[in-house]
DNA sequence: CTGTTAGCGCATTCAT
DNA sequence: ATGAATGCGCTAACAG
């Protein structure tokens, strides 16, 4: 591989000139310029960027440490955050936590040596080793979807507790009154805080809160699966379902189909994400739309705008908002609900009794 | 951020010795090395892989060039390699060429300005402007998925026309005989050759190919919903549809339903990938699987294997195996297919008509 | 307009 | 068992 020392000793300059040509950084004469140029393209020439970073102390390369990427919802934060970074002059190191602390922590080490310039973390679980870390290297840092405690860091996040009342309150308006609700993992706060605004509706609402109508799950369309037809299988089961994400949702409207509960004419599900494929369910899912690619976007930017200015600037905390997208999984509740099913009775004749 | 002299400074000794304890590449007295590493810790000391890479040559990190993360199938793929890789000691840089040939290109400059190791490229397209890139630069680089003329690397990849093979012969066992194909792009191999596939079963079979059943679209779940709704249109609609992938499938399945066309009692369909979200369709998605995971692992100890091997072996090229996986999207031929079906009409009825 | 020089932070060879 | 010295490839004063 051809160095800037062998370009230059061909073109008969010295390094700085060629380095001055390439960079643009001052003028050289245009045949010198012309020369230099043919040179390095006969010789292949690429810059290296590890030389540079190192005398630059700058990588133009952000970390980027997701907890787990086998979930839609992060795929498309990441190319917001990929898209932006690159029209930026950045580069991205994707990271993948796969939900496990440790790991996330060696990787996280890992990027610091590579001396990244930022790091957009998205947390799973917040040690104490993480936070340390964290905390000792004065590195630009975004938080997106997950707040990490002792972490001084922008955070860009979307309003959690009010999609969950939103999406809570559209069922509601709709007549239900028998709504149940699954939720993510209970330890993290996004998830936790949708389940806030579901019991925030409900409660404005003067319905009171059933505890068999919460079911605890994790975010995965098995663990949806699972949740719905427990919540199928009860004496009085629910006319509405909020699924606390759309991965659930769709393992739910799986549960439902294989119990023979027509959605929505039975049950009214909404999901929350929006996540590509849920505009393909079938039925197509009702659901809270997050701005999963601009909060990628956003946080990218964010945190170059802190690498490029004040590391130390005051800290900014985004919140944005979640917007109803109504599909065709909800419906006004008419009926009984699921209960008034009977095994196997096609969905009309239920129709044509009431 | 402290440094390596920092450290031996405070610690009286040579950056040496600080470096060999660090990398436990020569003897260092017990008491040294004990004062050394808490002084390491307690100056938060991070060594700097940007250094360490230019003096090594080598920058432990790998490229990986797909075409659009938004496909559930590279992201499977990326998890498979960034796993195998981070075991072998090797970080991912990821970059996404949004099925742009050019962006492509300007993403691989930048992967070799910094140094990687070795690429992995799922290329989108292949212009002369990647081949001679490509070409010039002696780094490892394994294609997986999708080869490029010109290009000598190694190349893993599923036997796509076995693959259209195998779905086509089961809907064929099936009963099925009016068989439409929903193709990807044409202009992707990997999309052609499991319509190959599709072809050699028909013709085994003795089943004349009509055109009218031959399906244009895109990979994309909307191009499948468009495809099916066309097919489903046709005087003589098809009872079984191969779709080459699960995204088009699942996009089939939403316009299935929504044309009353019941799957699989009047329609069969048979996707390809098996998507995460494939067993959760309604009803649950019968399809080729591709060994994605094992394809993205594999494809990344190739790579490492050339890294730190020979770079000019025997190319080697692997080719793995789909398997069927069968779940309820598919079932024998009994009726005349969706020609039979009456708008509104409730499936049992037709069932017990035959 | 151009060249010389001095590091950036580390690994490593050669001494001791 | 340890240190001194060198250079990886590049950028940026500084000096013409």
């Amino acid at each position: 591989m051809a160095t800037m020392k062998q370009v230059a000793e061909k073109a008969g300059v010295s390094t700085s000139t060629v380095s001055h040509v390439i960079n643009n950084t001052r003028m050289v004469r245009a045949e010198v310029r012309a020369r230099v140029l043919s040179l390095i393209d006969e010789m292949r020439y690429i810059p290296s960027a590890v030389a540079r970073s190192l005398k630059n102390a700058r990588t133009q390369t952000i970390g980027i440490m997701i907890p787990n990427n086998s979930n839609p919802y992060f795929a498309e934060l990441i190319q917001g955050a990929e898209d932006a970074a690159f029209k930026l002059g950045y580069n991205i190191i994707l990271c993948n936590a796969y939900d496990d602390a440790r790991k996330q922590v060696a990787y996280i080490r890992v990027l610091l040596e590579k001396r990244i310039d930022g790091l957009i973390l998205a947390a799973c679980g917040s040690d104490d080793e993480l936070t340390m870390l964290l905390r000792d290297q004065d590195i630009p840092i975004v938080l997106v979807d997950r707040e990490v405690s002792g972490v001084d860091a922008d955070f860009v996040e979307a309003d959690h507790e009010r999609g969950g009342y939103l999406a809570t309150n559209y069922l509601i308006g709709l007549g239900h009154r028998q709504i149940a609700c699954v939720s993510g993992p209970v330890n993290l706060p996004p998830s936790r805080n949708r389940v806030v605004g579901y019991m925030r509706a409900l409660k404005e609402a003067g319905i009171p809160i059933r505890l068999d109508y919460l079911m605890r799950s994790d975010f995965t369309s098995e663990g949806g699966f699972v949740a719905f037809q427990k919540l199928l299988a009860l004496p009085q089961p629910p006319s509405a379902i909020f699924a606390s994400n759309d991965l659930m949702a769709i393992g739910g409207l799986c549960a439902a189909s294989e119990a023979q509960v027509r959605v929505p004419e039975q049950l009214s599900v909404i999901g929350y994400d929006d996540v590509a494929l849920a505009s393909f369910s079938t039925p197509r899912l009702t659901t809270m739309a997050q701005p999963k690619y601009e909060m990628g976007a956003l946080t990218a930017r964010a945190l170059v705008a802190r690498i490029l200015g004040d590391h130390h600037a005051p800290l900014r905390c985004e919140k944005l908002d979640t917007t109803l997208v109504v599909r065709q999984s909800t419906a006004p509740y008419l009926r009984q609900g699921a209960a008034a099913s009977v095994e196997g009775e096609p969905f009309w004749a239920a129709s044509l009794m009431r």
